[in-house]
DNA sequence: GTCTATAGACGGATAGAC
DNA sequence: GTCTATCCGTCTATAGAC
């Protein structure tokens, strides 16, 4: 956490829950736990926040509104280059996955405390935090996977569909388990390690939407 | 649920849990909403149980071990029946992936809901479960990484190692969200669907492992 | 804005009758 | 094996002094 100066109790409540949040979840986590870790009175917490769940979007949204509105002005910004041809798959993946595994890698200011909590968010459903997801993350997903789409029309609508849903399946589950992956590997992975995450992801996503079509069922066993 | 006879007690709470455990996670369910949604008394849980971290870890390996025992003796076979000759990624992928995915399709015997609590196992860390993991998950995934590592001698360790994490993501993702397809995809894609998932998550996978490798690091921006 | 103190509900777990 | 009743700790949230 950066350093802090004068009354910034709020701040260091949202750090503190953003940890606590990604390594414990929203139920196995206490205010009593946050407040503890921050070193601020529960009450002062409620007074700042009104309560558990306001607390849980706030860190939440807090990270990703920026983070979206840079990856969608990004997005513009290269389609208006690119005119009326295609902006390339691989920089529609690298501007859609790129702050998130940057994000994933900054182990200085919490942000990949941040990473996994939205690795974990597809996965396990909250029921408050249904509307947000809806809000927040699934238009950007569903602007980028329109924009991906156009490089891919030879693939029919429910093939695409379930292509697109395995590379975001991926890119959540690394950014959930950015960390570990030193022990996973044995050592020969890094933790947090965001660049190469990246340069293995980015070829991955293009080789998953221009791999040919299975026209066959699996006929297996 | 199947139909149970004569004092099924601890069965029937098994099924219940599963259900909840999956839907709420570990943390988000109480032994109250079990016994409640089982009809059992909630001494009776204790008496059968113990605690509640053991109840989870029944749910789990009740479902995991005869999978994984079946999946490794598949294996076995086929690498005995392709004597020297190493068996086709296709066949390993589908060896791994069928039956979660069939689990993950099952809506009549609670199948459905062991695949999202496995589907959430790996990026949800429960602290008494990493054992549970490491001794049941984690050996029988090392077995397929390593004869699906047969078949791409050409890429480095690190390499394989990424494609591999992408690739268990993408799966592990889709058994956790195989119910909400429909939803998600505007009524394209299913619920369920453990048929066309598996049909697109095999040439996925194979495609994954076989893309070319991308020799520069990333130097867009 | 920050604190102490506490309300009020709910959690897992158990004792002991049947 | 199953039940009622209950213990006791912890939870979120708030009232009210400073």
């Amino acid at each position: 956490m950066p350093g802090f100066q004068k009354s910034d109790t709020l701040e260091i409540l949202l750090y503190a829950a953003e940890e606590l949040f990604a390594k414990q979840g929203f139920d196995g986590t206490t205010l009593r736990d946050i407040t503890g870790l921050a070193g601020v009175n529960l009450a002062a917490a409620h007074y700042h926040l009104g309560n558990k769940e306001a607390l849980y979007i706030k860190v939440f949204t807090r990270r990703l509104q920026p983070i979206n509105e840079s990856r969608l002005a990004r997005l513009a910004r290269a389609e208006q280059e690119a005119n009326i041809s295609l902006v390339g798959m691989e920089q529609l993946i690298e501007i859609m996955a790129r702050p998130l595994f940057e994000l994933a890698a900054d182990t200085q200011h919490g942000g990949q405390y941040f990473a996994r909590i939205l690795g974990r968010c597809l996965v396990e459903p909250l029921p408050f935090m249904e509307a947000i997801i809806t809000a927040e993350l699934q238009p950007v997903m569903a602007r980028f996977g329109q924009a991906l789409r156009r490089h891919s029309p030879q693939l029919a609508p429910e093939e695409y569909l379930w292509r697109f849903s395995f590379v975001i399946g991926a890119m959540h589950h690394s950014l959930a388990t950015l960390h570990g992956m030193k022990v996973r590997t044995h050592g020969i992975c890094r933790d947090h390690d965001a660049a190469a995450a990246l340069q293995r992801f980015i070829p991955f996503a293009v080789a998953t939407f221009t791999a040919p079509v299975k026209p066959e069922p699996v006929n297996n066993r």
